[in-house]
DNA sequence: CTAGGGTTAG
């Protein structure tokens, strides 16, 4: 009995072969062919794709696939064995019957080679196959076309058929299931296949607990590495790569620690992945020194790990040693990519070297052999904008053999903002409002440009704009990890047990900092409010009280490390200049774009961020 | 015949 009527349920694409022969092959197959067995030999000694294609050759010379179709299966193999998944996918489809084991391997390695639709069409014809139907191996694969593809759509019609034929409870089912959900970004519908699963091994909670990292859920991710353990299973490798990420996102240097000390434990801390995600975990939370110790004693550094170095020295502005680690990776004879010239001109960029920058990007094509995307075009933007050079940023943007986008004209406000120019911010934003509204950060950049300047009228317009629009700004909130836990605060927040004595603690430091030179920059409050309800708005910023929160509960030599998911504002960026002096600590704050190391008075950016 | 995985602008 037919379960389903295939083109009611699956609206794929169906692959351009059509398979041109719809009828069984068992009558010829078991007939022998005098060429059969030299045939047979000539495909057992194929190791290389040319022999292949010779044997593929003398078997179509010789007519032997009308008679003979399995030679064309285990053709198809040898292809697939090779490689060769385009042959294979076309020598498929003339073959009258192919297995269900065919027909899951063929889907498999279309999946893996990133044919993501042309998997999905299999899969479709295997549905609408009269013989066959799919099984527990073939909807891992198929579902992991899904996931690739973001295909909530087909992954939930698949979803319904392995629940109709009977699959549902199978492990590997289930745990491609929760993997499709997650990385189509229903996080939920992932969790309520994991509760329902009747048993959870290794690889399931480790899909569940990646699937939160893909979805940006760290505290899950830490929670759900914490319960797998509670329940016996030990992690692995793998669920310690997104349990790291987790702990660099969210400036967990402690839980990090502890991650580490159990790949330590387990022998992982060697595996070139787990290192990468260790090195750029310490440096996420702000141990630079660390990561590097890290990195010397990684063994068989590659792409990733070299470029990930260069990025941890950008994201501390320390673009000298990004470019030093550069220039070791080339001699080293690996080769950079997108990636590393991303990190590489981003890290130049934040430590205002113009001229190296340059000519990184100049040696992209000329020396690497990497032609440069839009990112680093914005990177290259954002780097003549920083140093003041609008004009030549504009030139570039013109020069372009791409159409700008959103971001890119976003880096350039960025820039009109740190250079208070009133004029060529208009013409920007009016460019990225043509392209983009939704997105609040380039309101608040607008905002920000003419609140500088005293322009309260445009503060206002840029205000009912975003009304208009329909735009919320992003809350702000920091992060702060203490006694095993991360504590979180938002603007003004007052949710927190300690909260009172954190509110009075930052007033009696504001009246410290006074007497130091702190006069607070009330223009960063953008509502039209009293200049007194101004500087107390401003006192109250989450990364004040998240430092507040620290200084009181650490002890007296650690230092602070704050995490912050906007960009520093400048009344808190020097509040915490002066107050890492009048109170003599090192403040570590991470925000969205780099570190800021603040210590005695100053902060490791130079004022250029 | 089956699964989960490291770096990346603003």
């Amino acid at each position: 009995m037919r379960l389903f009527h295939p083109t009611s349920l699956l609206p794929l694409k169906t692959p351009s072969l059509i398979n041109p022969i719809k009828q069984a092959s068992s009558s010829s197959s078991t007939s022998r062919h005098p060429q059969t067995s030299i045939i047979s030999s000539l495909l057992k000694s194929c190791s290389h794709s040319n022999h292949l294609k010779q044997t593929h050759a003398k078997i179509l010379t010789l007519a032997l696939h009308h008679h003979h179709f399995s030679f064309l299966s285990s053709l198809t193999l040898s292809y697939i064995s090779h490689g060769l998944i385009h042959s294979a996918h076309l020598l498929f489809h003339t073959i009258p019957s192919p297995s269900p084991y065919l027909y899951n391997l063929m889907i498999r390695s279309l999946a893996n080679h990133g044919h993501l639709h042309q998997s999905l069409g299999l899969y479709s014809s295997l549905l609408s196959s009269t013989t066959h139907h799919p099984d527990k191996f073939t909807f891992p694969f198929a579902l992991k076309s899904c996931a690739a593809l973001s295909d909530i759509h087909n992954g939930k019609q698949i979803h319904q058929h392995s629940i109709c034929l009977g699959c549902e409870n199978d492990p590997f089912v289930r745990a491609a299931l929760v993997d499709m959900y997650s990385k189509c970004g229903y996080i939920d519908s992932a969790r309520q296949v994991f509760d329902k699963m009747p048993q959870r091994d290794l690889v399931s909670w480790t899909c569940m607990i990646s699937g939160y990292a893909h979805n940006g859920c760290n505290f899950e991710v830490l929670e759900f590495f914490h319960l797998m353990r509670s329940s016996g299973v030990r992690p692995n490798r793998v669920s310690l790569l997104s349990t790291l990420l987790a702990c660099g996102r969210l400036g967990a240097l402690c839980k990090g620690q502890c991650i580490h000390g159990h790949a330590i434990h387990t022998g992982f801390d060697t595996n070139v992945l787990v290192a990468t995600s260790i090195i750029d975990m310490y440096a996420k939370c702000g141990s630079l020194n660390v990561a590097r110790l890290m990195f010397d004693i990684t063994d068989g550094k590659d792409l990733v790990c070299w470029s990930a170095m260069i990025a941890c020295y950008g994201y501390h502005g320390l673009g000298r040693d990004a470019i030093d680690i550069f220039n070791c990776m080339v001699r080293a004879g690996t080769k950079p990519n997108h990636a590393t010239f991303t990190s590489l001109l981003s890290a130049c960029s934040h430590s205002g070297l113009v001229n190296e920058g340059r000519k990184c990007f100049d040696s992209m094509v000329s020396v690497h052999d990497v032609e440069p995307k839009l990112n680093h075009y914005a990177c290259m933007v954002d780097l003549l904008g920083r140093a003041g050079r609008l004009h030549e940023a504009l030139e570039l943007i013109e020069r372009m053999p791409m159409k700008p986008d959103s971001s890119l004209w976003g880096s350039l406000l960025g820039a009109c903002r740190i250079h208070g120019d009133i004029d060529t911010g208009e013409k920007v934003a009016d460019k990225i409002f043509e392209l983009e509204t939704t997105h609040s950060g380039y309101y608040v950049l607008l905002s920000n440009i003419y609140a500088a300047k005293s322009r309260w009228k445009e503060v206002e317009r840029v205000r009912k704009l975003m009304v208009g629009n329909k735009v919320s700004k992003v809350q702000g909130f920091s992060l702060i990890e203490f006694g095993n836990q991360v504590h979180k605060f938002g603007v003004d927040d007052r949710s927190h047990p300690q909260a009172k004595e954190i509110y009075s603690y930052l007033k009696e430091l504001a009246g410290k900092l006074k007497q130091h030179g702190y006069v607070p920059l009330i223009d960063f409050a953008l509502h039209d409010i009293e200049d007194e309800t101004k500087e107390a708005s401003l006192l109250y910023h989450s990364e004040k009280l998240a430092i507040a929160f620290g200084l009181i509960n650490l002890s007296p030599e650690a230092p602070i490390r704050v995490t912050k998911n906007l960009r520093i504002c400048a009344d808190c960026h020097n509040a915490i200049k002066i107050t890492s002096k009048v109170v003599s600590r090192k403040i570590v704050v991470r925000d969205m774009n780099r570190f800021h190391h603040f210590e005695n008075g100053y902060c490791s950016c130079g004022d250029y961020w």
